[in-house]
DNA sequence: TGGTATTGTTCGGCTAGACCGAACGGAGTT
DNA sequence: AACTCCGTTCGGTCTAGCCGAACAATACCA
């Protein structure tokens, strides 16, 4: 049997069209969106959007809203979450790790799993502050500028870390952000090194992040955490301190399912 | 403007089919699906089954498992979960008491809201024993044999009663299930009374319930709290006891998200 | 090792069904 | 009361989804 097609090519219109205005709804406010308004960003007439509701409703993943009929996810979209969060092995396992890591430092922890050389945000544990990180779970993310990216980079060939640098170009986003593969290489030779990852202020102004990665059964990085504050609110000094806790539990998730410890260079796990 | 169609008119054939693809996805085992094993679920042909797929595949609605392509839920359906707690109003701010009610009785509890007179649950907290309970989120559950379902229908007018007994037929799933409706109307009066349900193994044999509705800011219920446990783990005379926990603990709900805290009958709220 | 059964992927034709534009009817506004 | 805007309905057009069948690759078994 071949192997699957890398292009859209079996692209259904409509399905994608449904699949693009349940994102659009996701992202939008918590009032939701009029049929005008979701046609204008789905970029298709008000019947065509209104047809793709209707049916978004009848299975529940949409819910109508009086006055005024607003539309807004519906509950079914939890069911598939639940049932997500069972078939990924790790993530009940997982999470009590995360909450004792955000009770240890106080900040916002994250996890991650590795998707091909990329982070994808599956789970958040907000710390006790006031202030909350917008951090959208289940996307995604580009490597290069977050710790948890950076952390599950640095465990892999450095050939695959080239591919992913020119697939994506290593865009910019703040003045902090690493643009060019020899910084980058550079980075991760020293995430390696102390065990963890550091985002200084690289993909949001003022905002630090630390992980480090935990690797699976076959010794490839399974996923990485990460928490995230103000830069403000800790002196340089301090942040390796909070890697070495990160370091910590990375460790412990890779304890609790089964996976490989994280050994310090020269024999670090690198396996692609 | 004229109201929603309530019939299926609008429903647009391969959307659907989508949205049951998911479905079908989320209540398989954790290793997910073949292609053939979906299309015969589906009902579908192997190739629309494919093409689907690989549409959903191409939005990270589903993930590719090697070896031997097995089609699995993928993180996307993370990101509208968590667009939806956002959006559902009270999801955070009653949570923290969901986890207090778990820990004040050691159930497993579970958040419901009022949808038409039906729940959904939107949340559960597993107690800390071993057994789980296989209780799906999002789905829209019946109300005549669960106890957060009674307690939101004591809250509502007895024509909402009967217009959903004559709906849904009140199916039987055990031998103690409440099937007609004399009885069901006479248990709601005893639940407005004491101010909390009891599912005494209606639903699952052996298994108990005990919840209680939240008035939201219109006094109608916005929802339900309940907890979900072994009956052999309580003798009859501490269900009363549950039952006040569990009651306090929904008025606590009520306060928290700005709702009216339940009054004893004859002044118990009862609007539509 | 070779043969067979099964599964994943591709392709092309047919027509069902998705898409759009336009019209209808409430609701809110000035 | 007239106007405007929005949600819903409807029917025609033609695209694009659906299927069946062929192909390729793997797994199983002898």
């Amino acid at each position: 049997m071949t192997r699957a097609p890398q292009d859209g090519r079996y692209r259904l219109q409509g399905v994608s069209r449904a699949l693009r205005l349940l994102d659009i709804l996701a992202d939008a406010s918590a009032d939701g969106l009029s049929v005008t308004e979701a046609a204008a960003q789905l970029e298709a007439s008000k019947s065509t959007t209104f047809g793709l509701l209707q049916t978004l409703m009848a299975f529940n993943y949409v819910t109508d809203q009086t006055p005024g009929p607003r539309y807004r996810l519906g509950p079914a979209v939890l069911h598939l979450a639940d049932a997500h969060t069972r078939t990924v092995p790790f993530m009940e396992t997982v999470r009590p790790i995360a909450r004792a890591l955000t009770e240890a430092t106080g900040w916002t922890s994250r996890v991650a799993i590795h998707d091909g050389g990329y982070p994808v945000f599956i789970d958040r544990v907000d710390g006790p502050g006031t202030i909350r990180f917008y951090t959208p779970l289940g996307v995604r993310e580009l490597p290069h500028r977050s710790s948890a990216g950076k952390a599950i980079l640095a465990e892999l060939d450095e050939s695959v870390v080239l591919a992913i640098a020119a697939e994506t170009g290593l865009p910019r986003s703040t003045a902090h952000t690493i643009t060019d593969v020899t910084s980058l290489l550079a980075d991760l030779a020293l995430c390696r090194s102390r065990g963890f990852a550091v985002d200084d202020e690289e993909d949001d102004d003022g905002v630090l992040c630390v992980g480090a990665a935990f690797g699976g059964r076959d010794g490839a990085p399974a996923g990485a955490v990460s928490i995230t504050g103000l830069k403000a609110e800790v002196p340089d000094w301090k942040v390796h301190e909070l890697g070495l806790v990160v370091r910590a539990h990375a460790d412990q998730m890779a304890l609790a399912i089964g996976g490989q410890r994280w050994r310090a260079e020269p024999s670090a796990v690198r396996s692609k």
